[in-house]
DNA sequence: ATGGATATGCAAGTCTCCTCCTAAATCTCC
DNA sequence: GGAGATTTAGGAGGAGACTTGCATATCCAT
């Protein structure tokens, strides 16, 4: 997305604007004969051609195999592809437990993935050295040269504000600290912190339950309550990051929405607290169910003022809580109804417990799609 | 702002994209030499001047008078100016009980305005009448060529869709009517409606309190009590419009925040409610103070969930208790303290009763703006 | 009045894109 | 298996837009 900003272009820059034009029509869709190129982006094609050659030359682009299967009359068309092999991102979730690692190339195809297990009491400089070596590894492990990963991108359990500095009150060794710049050091490529529930919806908004909505709130129900939301199909951040953090609101209640999920029944071996309540609800057992309602109870006013603030098309449900979804969202629908001027769309995530890493590496390409499709590094 | 969408360039459009950036340092500042404009644009200067020819011819550009003011040597330079009568727009604000409107040039500055009282139990029908023909009567008045007139901007108070389908609690006769359609009939220019709310925070940001802030939220304190936020600059209105409108959430008290103004004081001639109250306020009356207080307490939790969700900046107190603001920031701000992750700025409306009528002239050059700057009307 | 300084406007040169044409490659039908 | 149809490939010529460079015009200061 270029701004026509105040400055005039020349004809080296009508060159680039149109050999970027050509590479975002590949990047959009892949492959494309010259002459879709040409319809598609208004230009001829000649001019599609020697844009194709400059992109070609540069790595972006690349000529497409044959394809034998669709026969037509005529010489057959050369084809075209965006190379989503001619970079790499790594999107990256850090909380208080756990660590997930992803490896992507540029299509945002996943390429590899890493999880790793944190003790929830280790320190903020071992925890800092543990995301560091394991990225480390993990590069070194697919043999990805340092110049192809274009960007990387870390969740962590706080507030990032727009210097890059976390305010985390899960991991408060954290605050204060600029990850970015003590990831970045030296490496190339873009280094980008973000707060995990942020990502979290910009995932969902990829991938998941709120593919292609525009203005989304995203609630993340786990070890804390934390939304976000995106507005207009971008992740709205507010003046200090802060936007969203109704958790933090006594008012509402959903600070105290996570007691409500404890539960003493039954647990099978290695099962989540979280999974057990959510199986006796399923078996229907009362105090589950009550617990559940109460549950509602908590993050519904949450939501309901989110709903009010923003109107959003859709409110997913996230994190620790989202097995119990099936009994959640009509009783949470209920409790907003009379809270609200309409009610939203409640879905549950799809992602499981790689949404955040999912939504790291959506944001890391961003950034460079960003680079790559506006003003065109070529 | 021009998406550099999925379309290519050829020399055409590369003159109108000059032209447009020429267009544009000129609507910037006014009046520029070409040197300036050359250097503002990194175009060269034979350039500029084909595009401020071509500006000038179709009328949105027009040489300046000479500055004798400033003496400098060598031969003068021609100054070229955006000409602000190449075009009128009005603003209207149509409420329960006035209507005021706005004709003003396209670099803003108001020309004329009228204000009118309004009847408040006026049925829908005869208010509509009375919109339509209280801008006739304007435009006559003060010969506005209806060619010239770019457009036109209404605010009401209710939430308007996307579709421009009005819902109003104030004036519930004009739910469901499109009021944009039955306004243009036919005439030429756009015409908008917009709630005024939203109308409100324009104005704030665009000359009031709020001046180039991004992330505002406006609160209208009157009849009743609305919200409504401008994000990243824009206005969000939300999926159906409903943004903001956390007047309706019981929960928060905002609804009943009117109740606590009421007083019962003495009264000078004329003097409405909310003034009587301010100036026994102002003297220190226990019972005002404690009406004042009363009212701070029923509106933050309001305005710390909008904090909470979004983020803002800043917040501004528009409205029928503006007068009161010099008492309820501070009392405000000490009730978001314990309710907010940040307390953002409270601010007070500068703009008084036109506020709306002016953020309604703010839409309406924007529209046009977007017109003329961005892919040209040429 | 003259010299210095700056703006103007024209001309030449270069670059990019477009249209048009011919050659090449493949499929279909005979 | 060959001819015709169809589509792509690739190059040539032409038009348009921008830039650089230069002569001219205008004004201030001496």
């Amino acid at each position: 997305m270029l701004r026509n900003g105040t400055r005039g272009h020349d004809l080296a820059s009508l060159r680039r604007l149109n050999t970027t034009v050509v590479l975002r029509a590949l990047h959009r869709r892949s492959p494309q004969t010259l002459a879709e190129l040409a319809a598609g982006t208004g230009l001829s094609r000649p001019t599609v051609e020697s844009a194709v050659e400059e992109l070609t030359a540069h790595g972006w682009a690349g000529e497409a195999e044959r394809d034998d299967s669709e026969r037509a009359p005529g010489r057959p068309a050369r084809r075209f592809r965006f190379r989503v092999e001619a970079g790499r991102v790594v999107g990256a979730d850090i909380g208080l437990h756990k660590m997930v690692l992803l490896l992507a190339d540029l299509g945002g195809t996943v390429l590899a993935v890493r999880r790793e297990d944190i003790d929830p009491e280790l320190g903020g400089a071992q925890r800092l050295d543990l995301l560091r070596k394991g990225l480390e590894a993990f590069l070194d492990a697919h043999s990805v040269r340092r110049d192809d990963l274009l960007a990387r991108c870390v969740g962590v359990p706080g507030v990032v504000d727009a210097g890059g500095t976390i305010t985390s009150y899960v991991i408060p060794e954290w605050s204060g600290v600029d990850l970015g710049r003590l990831l970045a050091d030296g490496e190339p490529g873009h280094t980008l912190v973000e707060n995990d529930v942020n990502l979290a919806v910009l995932a969902e908004r990829w991938q998941g339950a709120a593919t292609l909505a525009g203005d989304v709130v995203c609630v993340l129900t786990g070890h804390r309550v934390a939304c976000s939301l995106t507005i207009g199909g971008r992740l709205h951040r507010g003046r200090r990051g802060g936007a969203g953090e109704l958790g933090l609101l006594p008012l509402l209640g959903m600070n105290t929405a996570q007691d409500a999920l404890s539960w003493k029944g039954e647990r099978r071996a290695g099962e989540s607290e979280v999974a057990a309540l959510a199986r006796a609800a399923d078996a229907a057992d009362p105090r589950a169910l009550a617990a559940v309602t109460d549950f509602a109870d908590r993050i519904s006013p949450g939501i309901a003022a989110l709903a009010l603030a923003v109107d959003p098309e859709l409110v997913v449900l996230t994190g620790g809580a989202t097995p119990l979804g099936g009994h959640l969202v009509p009783l949470i629908e209920d409790r907003l109804r009379p809270l609200t001027l309409h009610v939203p769309r409640i879905a549950l995530s799809t992602l499981g417990e790689q949404g955040v890493a999912i939504g790291a590496v959506r944001k890391a390409l961003d950034q460079v799609e960003s680079d790559l499709l506006t003003d065109s590094a070529l």
